[in-house]
DNA sequence: TGGTCTTAGTTAAACGTTTTTCTAATGAAG
DNA sequence: CTTCATTAGAAAAACGTTTAACTAAGACCA
């Protein structure tokens, strides 16, 4: 915060002889500037410590080189990975990133929207906030330039979407449970009004099913998605006459809430328990056994995002419409301590 | 991703039957417009979908309402914090945020700040990252814009900074371990080249010092932030002949390094060992009788860093120079059961 | 009545780029 | 020696705002 006004592109042309437009062309690589006069253009850029003024740039070419990022909720931890990935390719990608935490409030996500149409972003990353897309879809399906949904979609909303197949992941789950011998399994799964705890828990039913096994309904635990709900949930499964030999939790949060129930009740995963969880919550060392758990590839997920935003950038506002992607990634299993095989 | 091109400010003119200038002084609350235009030239924005366009906006205004926030280690659960504090300050202050994540990268970090520049960003939040700015701090005291350091200090850089009171921070913990009778503290520091760490050591040492006791310094483990490190470094506390009563992880990293370590060791807390950490990590809760922990004031830090970043971007570039301000917000004490008693 | 003050509104300049259009110079071809 | 392309570079227009400078119309007053 020392020097006075910033040099502009004259001042460069000035200092360097040549035109204005000769500066440009030499500085963005585009048009033919002789060997002579670039390095002129260079060096005076550089003596004057010249930075473009990136709003006259965007305001003139069209282009803001900025991306939008909406984030349903940034203390997700699974988000916070997304956020980092999106944000490492974007600046890779020589695009910066306008980061906005809706914190699973539809009235601010609306607003930081509206603030991402004025500031014109090149396009825009939205992790939808689970409710209040009903009467809006409209904000998004209108947005002027290229929006592309992740982790959760939004049903009658035709938009590019990059999600974990969730069905899949409820069947690793089974699969991984029913190859232990478990028979008795329970699920916390969270607010069934959601989406992604019901294809999770469809995939468990129909892994099961598929091995003839029948889920027991009783023992599906539905709340909403806080640590608080997820202990209280396994409490109740933890005093159930006959115990479950295996609990499936579908959310960071939930299998938190369930490893302190279970650590109060002084049960021992997994001899007394099997548990098997859904990502890797950074805390995962500190179960000892190791948490098996199934994971989203959430690598994957922002990479796929990032380019299949940007070519929607790049292929222009004139974007063929009406054919949205819609792509879904596979979770993995990853088998450790906490899951064994059934007590006989 | 439908409509055409945006409409602009003369099409609202047009559609209002008034000057561009009327239209933008009725959005702007700028200036006098009667009744009957503002009524007309609000009809219009609204039919059209009106959204001024930022970038020519802040061209003329020379204002982009833009905050940058640079920040050392997003998956460091502290800042991640600030960060969701600053976001939500900001924007509640109408301005927007770039993020950048320098992941512990000066070289990222010097490009974010050009970036950043470029951007012309009415004000640059910076959590520095932890080493490489020995020549460097000509690229933040050099910036055009307000900046403010957050957390961690740059020697040297004469520029606005909030920070935690981190001497204090670890005489709290003194005082904490030393009214529970503990003599054999150890402490797992981190790298003994890092202020933070250092601070808080001093604060330990000094604490203890005025209560009588001597730190025994072959108790102080040093090495890296780390989980491994603090894993490591644990297991050598463990294995000593005379096993300390307690033990001051002084990061989240290597707080969860340590407890892995004790869970691994078959040991109890706090019965065979008191463990006080620093900071409110997610997974406190897993913790059977709970984290004694000493908490930075990561709110109060943020709203302080935002209001005194916004009162140096309202006083203008002009601000008098010279006189920065270093704010230090004290940390407070919380105990719960990983403290205890030594036994006698 | 004629002059001066306000006031609501318009006109036009300016912000710093990119990009289209134009110019002058060079060289090749006839 | 013309003529015609080709080229490197310059001049100028344009992007969408804000704002300074201006104008016309009343209102007020002597």
């Amino acid at each position: 915060m020392s020097a006075g006004p910033l040099p502009t592109i004259h001042e460069v042309a000035r200092l360097a002889g040549v035109s204005v437009a000769t500066v440009s062309k030499t500085l963005n690589r585009s048009g033919k500037v002789s060997e002579l006069l670039q390095a002129r253009v260079n060096a005076a850029a550089r003596k004057l410590g010249y930075a473009p003024h990136a709003s006259a740039r965007s305001l003139r070419s069209g282009a803001t080189r900025i991306l939008g990022l909406l984030v349903a909720d940034l203390a997700n931890p699974y988000f916070l990975k997304l956020v980092e990935s999106i944000e490492w390719l974007s600046s890779a990608a020589g695009y910066s990133v306008i980061l906005c935490n809706s914190a699973e409030d539809p009235g601010r996500e609306e607003r930081h929207l509206a603030m991402l149409l004025s500031q014109r972003a090149d396009g825009v990353i939205v992790i939808p906030t689970r409710r209040g897309w009903s009467g809006r879809q409209a904000a998004l399906a209108d947005l002027p330039m290229p929006g592309i949904l992740v982790d959760r979609r939004i049903e009658g909303l035709d938009l590019d979407s990059v999600t974990t197949d969730n069905v899949a992941l409820g069947r690793l789950a089974a699969e991984h449970l029913d190859d232990l011998g478990h028979r008795r399994i329970a699920v916390i799964m969270g607010s069934p009004e959601h989406q992604i705890a019901r294809h999770r828990l469809d995939g468990l039913r129909s892994g099961l099913a598929s091995r003839g096994i029948t889920l027991d309904e009783r023992l599906i635990e539905k709340d909403n998605f806080s640590e608080a709900a997820g202990h209280a949930a396994a409490m109740r499964l933890l005093r159930h006459a006959q115990r479950p030999t295996a609990i499936f939790a579908t959310n960071n949060h939930l299998s938190l809430g369930l490893l302190r129930a279970i650590a109060e009740s002084g049960l021992t995963i997994p001899d007394d328990l099997s548990v098997i969880a859904v990502d890797e919550p950074p805390w995962a060392g500190l179960v000892r056994p190791g948490m098996t758990i199934v994971t989203q590839p959430s690598e994957a997920i922002a990479q796929t995002t990032v380019s299949t935003l940007l070519s929607r950038v790049s292929e222009g506002r004139s974007g063929v419409e009406g054919e949205a992607r819609s792509i879904q990634l596979q979770p993995a299993l990853v088998v450790r301590g906490s899951t064994a095989a059934v007590r006989t």
